[in-house]
DNA sequence: GAGATGTAAATAACAACGTTATAATAAATA
DNA sequence: TATTTATTATAACGTTGTTATTTACATCTC
């Protein structure tokens, strides 16, 4: 009977917890990084900021949380690629990693962009970005053993691939890769030009 | 004499204007964005806050000032790499984009992360990055007509270029390519991995 | 030259932010 | 039942960007 009572307890909690997440991440969504303020979360549940203090410690704990929401919806999405021939797949997933940037702007902002000043994300945020890289490991080692990619330390090969692709995406979200007045440049082009070109030079022996 | 005093007027309010952005520039060098306030900027040069609304409207104007510094040395920097060979220089002109990222990571911020929550840079602001892609786009014509890359247009094979060096910096720069545990990979190993696997990469027809 | 005029600066204030001290309320323990 | 603990709501504090108000001052008009 105790037990219950306890364990409804930190279920509610959790509950709460997960429902102030949400409301985070809505906000994030739908209004962007401005309205993510401690008063206008806990004024989406109804809730007083002091239970956001309980709960998270801070804004910064309450970020992790968003860290790990991003996270998960990223590789989510990568996860959803319907597998193909092994290079196929790898420039899938990178347009299935723009594709996430492209409709998740605030999330991507979240997870590259330092959002609050003086907050660099903690190693155990970091730590949540390995699954993102450990699918497109799993899809570089298929690529070097059907023999398309040169055999390389597949963890080195990834992060070279990660960054080419996380390069574009970050420019283009910025704004930087814009056409300037003559001809226009599609961000398209510039993006699987690079995914190609690294891919091209990966290949080589 | 009337004119010359509207020249002396102008003149101080240029050097007014000037010291600002230095005060800003230099907190933002020594203190991080954190310490980047319209009081403690005016602070800095014993001015009260008003100043910098009549001279820049709000923080978001004095920002661009900002960027426009920022850009500029990062030109400098570009501009200081000594002629060599034409793939050397473009190897070293990538050499030296990354030291800049890193001995100014807080102007790199500013200039690439969105460090305003609401503020998307204006386009007078994007073509003040004109010039350092320029700098990338003559050393790669110089390549092209020394066929160690193959022909291709100059502007867009510049972005593919810039977009992989850039993303290899951003990530390091955040903390995501720091070791995981085991092995220690050093970051300059993927950053240099990822410069030759597309410069390989594009110099295949 | 004296008063009117318009501009820029200093001061103080405002709204909103993250955060915390205080007080009240519920729950667990003895 | 009494007491201690934990959690919440309320209100406040300090700081932020920004603006209203006042004050100083240089310029223009008569």
């Amino acid at each position: 009977m105790i037990k219950n009572y306890r364990l409804a307890k930190v279920e509610q909690r959790e509950a709460l917890r997960c429902g102030l997440l949400d409301a985070a991440s809505r906000l994030l969504v739908s209004e962007g990084l401005e309205a993510l303020t401690m008063r206008r979360i806990a004024e989406e549940v109804q809730a007083s900021t002091q239970v956001l203090y309980t709960l998270f410690g801070n804004k910064e704990g309450l970020f992790e949380g968003l860290y790990r929401e991003g996270f998960d919806r990223l590789r989510q999405q990568l996860e959803a690629v319907p597998p193909s021939a092994p290079l196929d797949r790898l420039l899938n997933l990178g347009r299935a990693y723009r594709e996430f940037g492209q409709s998740n702007p605030t999330y991507f902002a979240v997870l590259f962009s330092q959002v609050i000043p003086g907050f660099t994300p903690s190693p155990e945020i970091i730590q949540e970005a390995g699954p993102i890289l450990e699918v497109f490991a799993v899809a570089i080692q298929d690529c070097m053993e059907a023999e398309v990619l040169a055999k390389a330390d597949v963890s080195q090969t990834a992060k070279v691939i990660f960054a080419a692709i996380h390069g574009v995406i970050s420019l283009e979200l910025i704004g930087y890769l814009k056409k300037q007045s003559d001809q226009p440049e599609l961000s398209q082009q510039i993006f699987e030009l690079t995914m190609s070109s690294i891919l091209k030079g990966l290949a080589m022996t």
